[in-house]
DNA sequence: AGAATATATCAATATATCTTGATATATAAA
DNA sequence: TTTATATATCAAGATATATTGATATATTCT
């Protein structure tokens, strides 16, 4: 139960769905990607993935001065389902973000 | 978006987990039923199912002073996967309802 | 070592959601 | 028509969640 509202409730905020496609479509991106990306403070997106890591959608992989975020894997059937009902819903991914120091580009 | 956040909004509630799956278990119980079975008051239940409703889960049919709720059909499969999971979480279903007047039991 | 950068966390405030008790509405029974 | 019953809605307070700005931590560069 406790697991379940955790993960229902990571993904029940606008900002969250919307980082969660990003990264879903884009594979691993690094916080400052998506702080570019969507235009908003640092504080905030890292909070948002702090939340979806621990709903279980997310996994991090720190390298050098960057945390890279990217989609679980593998991730059981239920979250998969969920992740192609947000694709579905035909979000619009914000435009790529330049600002970002490292070399990834995306 | 408004709708999938609804819809995830409106299960994201251990006291709506507890009822949908009741309803799911059940089949069709009156508002009554609930509020026997969880001990819960009336107004407290009637607000959580008209959420379950608005979220797309539920339908309801007024028959004499009774309001019956049920599981919406049919369902589309991304509701579904979340009715099999919920069920899948195995929460104990509360004793069987006892103070209400309505004749047809559950 | 010191400065710069990327990310995480904290505290305060703003906003949304839940619960309760009271009241409204509608149907049925007397 | 009055009374009782089932359900819905509203207003107020309680609780949870989101946002922001400030600060902490950790890594890299000079």
């Amino acid at each position: 139960m406790d697991v379940f509202l955790k993960t229902i409730g990571s993904i029940n905020d606008e900002t969250r769905l919307k980082i969660l496609n990003f990264i879903n479509q884009h594979g691993e991106v690094c916080v400052c990607d998506i702080e570019n990306a969507f235009g908003m403070i640092q504080s905030r997106i890292s909070r948002h993935l702090k939340i979806l890591k621990e709903g279980g959608f997310l996994r991090v992989e720190r390298r050098g001065r960057w945390a890279y975020y990217s989609i679980r894997s593998p991730l059981d059937s239920f979250r998969q389902s969920i992740l192609e009902e947000i694709k579905y819903l035909g979000l619009e991914l914000p435009t790529p973000p330049k600002g970002c120091n490292n070399a990834t580009g995306i």
